[in-house]
DNA sequence: GTGAAAGCGCTAACAT
DNA sequence: ATGTTAGCGCTTTCAC
């Protein structure tokens, strides 16, 4: 063990690359890469000796060096809106998951719902040069806008919303149906005036539930009235507006229908202040179940994915890096209501 | 403009590189490097010329190439519990913000509470090399499991919690000051029966908290009752339960503090289930005040910072990364109490 | 103001 | 089974 990378003084001094290690045991470079990610080539002893001479040395992979010559990084971009959400926050746990099970760490980025700085975002992106990107495009996103990750080689898969064409991977919901069960649900129960919650025509996921909720209506033979409309971004204050709002109407809905379940808890905590009890006084059904849908009080009726939106995103982009050349899957998930607490027949 | 590289097929064929700019532009790949970041030693036409060149041929600048040559990544490495509890959410947009503003971007990794995960993360943060880290330590973490990457000329701040010993730089919140804040809010309103809902003794802000709680009942001439503590993981779940558990006892507390805002949002969950109104019939203090709390029913009162953790973990990562030598900080800021809906005097 | 040349740490042919 | 060699794309002296 020479004098300038002996085992006690990792850390200061020189980094140690794999030239260190192999003049260190008088072998090459070249065996020293292959035995340390376990190149069958290598005999066993010597790979044995590899490694621990690179653990006694406190060797780091350099994943830098690694891709520039690979041209790969391990690298899974993610993009959304606002991670501050539950779903999204959700969901991107599910895709770490799976991420890191098969070796990869993401890169995060959120947009705040501004094309613009979603823009910035895969600009920048783009340089890190990640194997693939999940993304969930802001309203107004163009195929052209995504372009120059796959021109780049990037897959991206498009997750819970959707461009107009582009022709990408897309992991979502089916939205028509999910909105469709959840007026029925309703409608069965005896509500006639029923009102729907959030949701934003700008992306795809808020057109496809408004046009949902209308066309269900009508085929129930029941006014599809745009004025029961509330339309807003899906957070908590949308809910809570919109529920003071419609109950401050003369002929007032008996439920609503809400665009995601942070509508919902907001319209509940609406109703909390208004003093009624939802369920009881108005009825309500939310759209993704979130785990905190089921602590709520009451818990919430929602409409909920089987097989986690997140988790199939993040296999659909491993499944096409794998093989880029597989043909472009859309899978829309067609969710179940779960009935809990928020709906019952209309009072009186 | 030679046929190999002309500026319609960019996407196709070999990557532009700066090779082939500067061979495009009968130039040395040094000016084109310089040109392309804008160094004042190139003349101003010649900056021109090759940064309109790069953007015809839909140049990307390679980071792995750069950060090879220059040991610097511009990748902040986050890593956290949850990003699934709104405080760490928030507290990940305010990173990102400080980051993206400086040029950096996110690597993100949770462990789910896991020392064993949180290990490997860091373990394979540190083959990213990242400029900087932001780490939440799991309970039991120990200066020696973070050691390797401060060694690896990584510097790394503590957020939220802090392990014992180990000299890093750490953004928090100042514990026993906000703690008996709420303790004296609510003695002042006339509580006497107090209890504690949430905080685990294995991490440092549950430990502190914990100990502050029963510090300040004891000042105020009140039993510190070791029943009336209600332990657990800072999750809705925990304080529903506590709040159902706390109200069927024999002689019940009036009144709770705690853990943080997602403890005191389950208590009242568990306060609605049981018929209860949060703030008249038992009184509830948070922590936080994450951007729900003023959303609730009635609003929560809680402890606020006035300057986000977050952007001050990231600004002093900032620092540091400019300045490895600078003197290790500690910043506890002391939390306000806002007064909201959930407080009052016992009723009877 | 610009060019030539070396080299960051790794991997992949190809040779032996 | 192991070694030699070239080179990924960039930055940085050092010349001119």
């Amino acid at each position: 063990m020479s004098v300038e990378s002996g085992g006690k003084r990792q850390g200061a001094g020189q980094p140690v690359t794999l030239q260190i290690i192999a003049a260190e045991l008088g072998v090459s470079t070249a065996t020293v890469s292959l035995a340390l990610r376990g190149n069958p080539a290598v005999a066993e002893a010597t790979r044995e000796r590899v490694q621990a001479q690179a653990r006694a040395l406190g060797y780091v992979y350099n994943r830098s060096a690694a891709s520039l010559r690979t041209a790969k990084t391990h690298i899974i971009a993610v993009c959304v809106h606002d991670i501050t959400s539950p779903y999204f926050a959700e969901m991107l746990t599910s895709i770490e998951d799976v991420a890191s099970a098969a070796g990869r760490t993401l890169l995060l980025g959120t947009y705040g719902e501004s094309l613009e700085r979603q823009r910035r975002l895969l600009q920048s992106f783009r340089e890190y040069r990640p194997d693939g990107v999940i993304l969930c495009p802001a309203a107004g996103t163009r195929p052209e806008d995504v372009r120059m990750l796959t021109e780049a080689g990037a897959p991206v898969v498009q997750l819970s919303r959707e461009m107009v064409g582009g022709g990408l991977d897309f992991v979502g919901s089916n939205d028509a149906d999910g909105t469709a069960r959840a007026v029925a649900h309703l409608i069965s129960l005896g509500h006639r005036r029923i009102a729907y919650f959030g949701g934003k025509d700008e992306v795809s996921t808020g057109a496809q539930r408004h046009a949902a909720f209308l066309a269900a209506m009508r085929a129930h033979g029941l006014a599809a009235d745009p004025s029961a409309i509330f339309p807003g971004w899906g957070r908590r204050e949308t809910g809570l507006a919109a529920v003071e709002q419609a109950l401050a109407r003369a002929e007032p809905p008996t439920a609503a229908v809400c665009f995601n379940d942070l509508t919902a808890f907001g319209a509940m905590l609406g109703l909390y202040r208004l003093g009624k009890q939802p369920g009881r006084d108005f009825s309500l059904v939310g759209y993704d179940d979130v785990r905190e849908a089921s602590q709520w009080a009451p818990p919430l009726t929602t409409l909920a994915h089987e097989t986690d939106p997140g988790r199939a995103a993040a296999e659909l982009l491993l499944a096409r890096i794998a093989d880029p050349a597989r043909a472009a899957q859309r899978l829309a998930l067609t969710p179940v209501l779960r009935v809990r607490g928020t709906t019952a027949a209309p009072r009186a």
